[in-house]
This record gives structure tokens, sequence and C-alpha cells, in this order.
DNA sequence: TACTTTTGTGAGCGCTTACTCACTTAAATA
DNA sequence: TATTTAAGTGAGTAAGCGCTCACAAAAGTA
């Protein structure tokens, strides 16, 4: 039988979970399941993870380091305001699309996850987020790029909700969409709040 | 022991569904589960329903006569389009509010049923509140209301992300929120998209 | 009151779940 | 090459799942 590393299993794993989660829905997030699209024993899967939560809690724990540390090197680069802003909600797009299955996670397992530090690390994430998207809107405003009438937090309200539909809308269409145009229509629009 | 109707027995197991869905999550969506909140044992919640997926398909066909129906009536209506995007978006948020598990049930149960009948549903409600909103949007515009220049299909993605978000704010933080002022504050920035 | 209909009960069925462990075996090291 | 380390196996466990059914009993009807 074949035999891989611990690092190159948990990362099989950690993929063949959101594939689950994106593919079949939450409910069929069984360790068989997830032991037979990785390709292994349902043993082996408790070798490199000791329980099934503290798999999510690795999938959790990647979105910030991978795509919340991305974003804070984007608030606080030189940029311009409008492009700042476009990198920004790309990044979270294109994270979105390369781990599909991670909203879904996030929003109907971290959030009642009763005993854990997994809801903790979700609602982390998401004001971290928040906060990062306040701090690019307001520099915008000081600069007059944008209007001072708009009120940043419903606006971070509103600009969370797109990742979420997207989601939901690729699970019920699983077409193929073009993410660059995605990003570019939904700025448009973003930016039509902003501006004076 | 208490011996209630039918109907009176499946509004209280519809309603303690979405009980448990928001307040303890969709994992925790049991028959016992279930039993236990309505108070009544396990065999008795099959006297009402033929089977679980049957509770939750009637919940969703609520949804289409509860929610649908009359958000049709709205966009069908003599208001002038300002005053009838807000009744629209005021009834969804409004009925959301007083059905907090539905969107989770939507968007993570509904979505991947295999068994057809549930995943259709969901995607006729999706495309009738769309298209509703497309065509209200559409009127302000011929009417001049609101610019030219908008693509309503991507205005409509960004609505509909609106409801989603403040489902997951809601299970978040759990403090209760003002429904008129949050109707208020989000239609003030949908209007910014719409106006010239 | 006597009979029928409807609602509620709870033990129990077959199945799946997350997880464990004694065992095997491939790969790394000595 | 001999030994140690680490990865994989699969039968097994207790608990939980959706669901059924023979039975009890309340409510409606004659």
């Amino acid at each position: 039988m074949l035999r891989l590393s611990t690092e190159t299993r948990q990362t099989q794993i950690k993929e063949a979970v959101l594939d689950i989660i994106y593919n079949e829905g939450i409910g069929k997030l069984s360790i068989k399941n997830l032991a037979v699209k990785v390709g292994v024993s349902e043993g082996a899967i408790y070798r490199h993870f000791k329980s099934k939560k503290a798999i999510l809690l690795s999938i959790v724990e990647d979105v910030n380091t991978n795509l919340v540390i991305n974003q804070k090197e984007i608030a606080n680069s030189e940029m311009i305001p409008s492009i700042k802003l476009f990198t920004f909600f790309f990044q979270q797009i294109k994270y979105l699309i390369n781990n599909k299955g991670i909203t879904i996670l996030l929003f109907s397992e971290a959030s009642h996850s009763n005993d854990t530090n997994l809801k903790e690390k979700l609602v982390k994430i998401l004001k971290a987020q928040k906060t990062l998207l306040i701090q690019i809107v307001e520099q915008g405003v000081s600069k007059g790029v944008w209007s001072k009438q708009i009120n940043v937090n419903d606006f971070a309200t509103i600009y969370m909700g797109i990742p979420v539909i997207l989601n939901i809308e690729m699970v019920l269409n699983k077409e193929n969409f073009n993410h660059k145009e995605f990003c570019d229509k939904m700025y448009l629009l973003l930016e039509r709040i902003l501006k004076d």
C-alpha cells in the first residue's frame, strides 16, 4: 500500500473535507466517506488527526494563515484606495473559489460549535476582515476619493454578503464562472455606494 | 396526556425544527431532539409527518406560500419604485426574523438534497425572488427614477446577499436587533447603487 | 353509553456514526 | 543488513440515527 507523510495526508484530508462539503453537503461528511475519498482506511484518518473536529479546526486556521494574513498585507499596503479595495475583494473571492466548501463549513458547522474554539476562531476571522475593510474604506474617505456620508459598517455588511451569496449560487448552479469578471461587476456596484 | 390536532402539531414541529437549526445547528436536528422540544415521543412525530424529509419539504413550501406570494403582490402593486423596493426588502427581512432557521435550512440542507424535490423548490423560490426584484428595478429605471447604467442582475446578486449575511450575523451575535433600522440602513446603500 | 377515529407511547429494528486498537508493513536510520 | 519509526489496516465498540409497530387512551360520534 502507498504510504505518505502526515503533512501530505493532512492536506489531502482537508481538501477532501471541503470537496465533500461543497459537492455532497455537510451531512455527508463522515469519516468513512472521507477515508474513501482520500483512498485510505478509516483508521488512517485518525493517524493524522485526533478527531473530526480537529480536522475542521485546522481548516479554519488555514483561512487565517492563507487568507486573512494576505488581506492584512493588502490593507496595509501603499495602493490607492480603489485598487486596494478591489484587490482585497479579489483575493477573498479567489480563496473562496479555490476552497469551495469553506463558506458552508464556516457558517453551518463552525457557527454552532458549542465547546471548542471553532466558533471563536470564526468570529475572529470575520471581525478581522471587517476591520480591515473598514480601514480601507476610511482611508479612501479621508483621501477624498469616497463620500463622507456613507456608514462604513453598513457598507461592510453588504460587502460581506457577496462572497456568501456567490458560494450559494455556485453550489446551486455548479456552472464554471469567470472569477475576474465577477469581481469587476461587483466592484462596479460597490463603488457606486462609496462615491459621491 | 395532552392531545392536539395534526395541524397544530405540524405547526409546532416545524417551529421546533427552525428553532433547533437556528440555536443548535442543523447537525443537532434529530427526531429525538425534535420530539423532546415539541414535548411528545418520537413516534408521535411520525403520526404527523411521514418522514424527516417531509417536514423540511413542508417548511420550504411555507416559504413560498407565506413569503414569495406576498412579495409577488408587492411587485405587482401600484407603489412608486422606491417604496416598492423597500417594502419588498422589508417583508423579506421580516419573514427571516420570524423564521430564523430558514436560511440555514435552505442553504445547507436543501442545497444538497439529492432527492430532487427539495432542491428544486429552493431554486424555484430563489429564481422567483430574483425575477420579482429585477422587475421592480426595471420599472424604476423605465420611470427614470434609477440609472439606466446599472446591471440589474448584478444588483440582484448583491441584494440577495444581505438577508443571508444578516442571518449569519444573527446566529453569531444573538443580540436582538432593530428590524426597521436595519432595513432603513441597508436600503439607503442599495439606493446609492441604483440612483444616477 | 358503546363504538370508531385519532393521537400518543416506547421498545426495538437495522443501519451509520466517531473513534480505538492490536496488528501489519513500508520507509528511514543505524 | 538489522532495527526502529511511522503509516496503514480492518474488525470492533458504544452511541445515535431514522423509522416501525403493537398497544394505550383521549376525543368524536352513534
